[in-house]
RNA sequence: GGCGGCGUAGCCAAGUGGUAAGGCAGAGGUCUGCAAAACCUUUAUUCAGCGGUUCGAGUCCGCUCGCCGCCUCCA
């Protein structure tokens, strides 16, 4: 069964056949290094991460390839207003993203090429566009020529007239036409440059791109994706460079995820209404900001709020309560020939799972979709262990748990989720709370075990009395068979 | 002005021709001394509005209203 994917390109879904079989090769615009990465980074990375785990999942050879831009205007002005290099600025600032990169449990891509390790071969790729006259220099800077690449406006759905008349950007006199870009840029005193036979100068934004997925997936490959922002002029900028510089297809499929409001506002520097990916996970789970991500379709607008983080958490605590409840009744389970007509529903509820999972993925990755089928099953499950809590008698094989435990690691290891043990999760979050509540674990051991007497001598007002001193300081009871147990109160 | 998207219950959110997934919140119940958790039941005759195509439409077409993105660096 081949899988839909939405052709930006096409405007529509078509089946997904990559160029060599068995094989993909994908390229993600990644970060301009000059700042933390922020919210919407994160849905950006995390989308691609999903699609290069889900498409290896499906058995291809991928190879998936995802720049650092570390030249650009916003790093030399940032290096220039602390007084250092652009390299220490970069190179500062690959390192965090790479730290939240790990702490967002995002994978590494086959290759995370650096623009800069690659300028003989964007040198190159300018000269040949200016040999072929699709490129013209003007005193230093390189110009694409717009107008000589008919095709202009395949991939946004724009014209070059319309482009022109409705251009707001500041014209530069010294270009042929407003809409012409430039591959390369000329330096100024003081910034960085590279030697190149138009003088010094360093690249343009789109050409790295260009440059890069080719080198590492030939002139033609299969997936491109980014931001929906990047549509026009970025993408639209590479297929033209590209296309003209090597006269074959580039990208076959063009994969742009939706955006990330806050409160349902544009994120925006100006509004401040900004939020770094290393500040959301002081406060949340990294696999609560993956899920509440992967909720939403990648193509829509995703909208990021406590409430939304917070419905996420509640999820996830569900999901990893169902695991330890898992991991309990395995360890008691025994081997055994004869299904009871329960688990017989059991079972093939799990394997309905596993088919519905699959066909959501194969349509257009929809992840939002996967998850409500893993909610449905997450019920099934809990009903079966409600009955068995009820009635220990209840019997359940290992095998059928088993059959369970193995769908939650397969989306567990799409999804990037499920990572920890649940013991671990919930002993982080307590951990979490206990910072925040300011009483010792032994504390409220202390009162447990005073609460358990009270209780047993039917002192119920002094037992309510102690659940409500732990519950003010976010401390919540349960009183289990086998004793009481404590968890801290969400966030 | 050009291009594109969206509008599904209190909220979030799937669903591109076959009769409305899922989650959160709420209500009732099982369990509990009472709770919590879990489970059960319940919550859209209806998918912004109006027309049209069709045996049949959130789903296709047209119009209207409302919201948003891109066209400038941006994931």
């Amino acid at each position: 069964m081949t899988i839909q994917v939405y052709n930006t390109m096409k405007k529509k879904k078509e089946p997904f056949v990559p160029i060599r079989e068995g094989f993909a090769g994908m390229y993600a615009c990644g970060v301009t290094v000059y700042d933390f990465s922020h919210i919407g980074h994160a849905r950006a990375l995390v989308v691609f991460d999903v699609i290069y785990r889900y498409l290896k999942h499906l058995g291809f050879n991928v190879t998936y390839v995802r720049n650092y831009t570390d030249i650009d205007d916003k790093i030399i002005k940032r290096a220039q207003e602390e007084g250092v290099t652009y390299k220490e600025i970069s190179e500062r600032y690959i390192k965090e993203f790479d730290y939240d990169m790990e702490l967002l449990g995002v994978e590494k891509p086959t290759h995370a090429p650096r623009a800069t390790d690659h300028i003989p071969e964007m040198i190159a790729m300018v000269q040949a566009l200016v040999d072929k006259g699709f490129a013209y220099e003007v005193d230093g800077d390189v110009y694409f020529k717009v107008s000589r690449f008919s095709e202009y406006g395949k991939l946004s759905g724009k014209n070059i007239e319309d482009l022109s008349a409705g251009a707001r950007v500041e014209v530069d006199e010294r270009k042929q036409s407003p809409l012409d870009f430039a591959l390369w840029k000329k330096s100024k005193p003081e910034e960085p440059f590279w030697e190149c036979p138009w003088g010094k100068g360093r690249p343009g934004w789109h050409i790295e791109c260009s440059a890069m997925s080719q080198k590492y997936l030939g002139k033609t490959f299969d997936i491109h994706g980014g931001g929906m922002d990047l549509i026009f002029p970025h993408h639209e900028n590479e297929i033209a460079q590209a296309e003209c510089a090597t006269g074959e297809p580039f990208a076959r499929y063009w994969i742009h995820n939706g955006f990330v409001n806050i409160n349902q506002q544009k994120m925006s520097k100006s509004l401040k209404n900004f939020f770094t990916i290393r500040k959301i996970l002081e406060t949340y789970h990294p696999e609560v900001l993956r899920l509440f991500l992967l909720s939403n379709h990648y193509r829509s607008p995703v909208d990021y709020s406590e409430q939304n983080l917070t419905e996420a958490k509640t999820g996830l605590d569900r999901l990893y309560a169902l695991l330890k409840d898992m991991d309990e009744i395995q360890a008691a389970a025994r081997k055994s020939a004869e299904l009871s007509p329960a688990e017989e529903k059991m079972r093939d509820d799990v394997q309905a799972f596993s088919e519905k999972f699959t066909e959501a993925m194969d349509d257009d990755f929809n992840t939002a979709a996967a998850l409500g089928h893993l909610y449905t099953l997450t019920r099934t499950l809990n009903m079966f262990i409600d009955q068995k809590k009820k009635d220990p008698s209840v019997h359940i094989s290992d095998e059928t748990i088993k059959r369970a435990q193995e769908q939650f690691q397969k989306v567990g290891s799409i999804f990037g989720l499920f990572n920890e043990s649940p013991h671990s999760y919930f002993q982080k979050q307590r951990e979490k709370g206990l910072t925040a509540a300011a009483i010792s674990p032994e504390e409220i051991e202390r009162l447990i075990a005073e609460r358990l007497a009270a209780r047993k001598a039917k002192d119920f007002k002094r037992a309510d009395e102690i659940r409500n001193q732990l519950a003010e300081k976010g401390i919540i009871l349960k009183d289990m068979p086998q004793g009481t147990e404590w968890t801290t109160k969400d966030i």
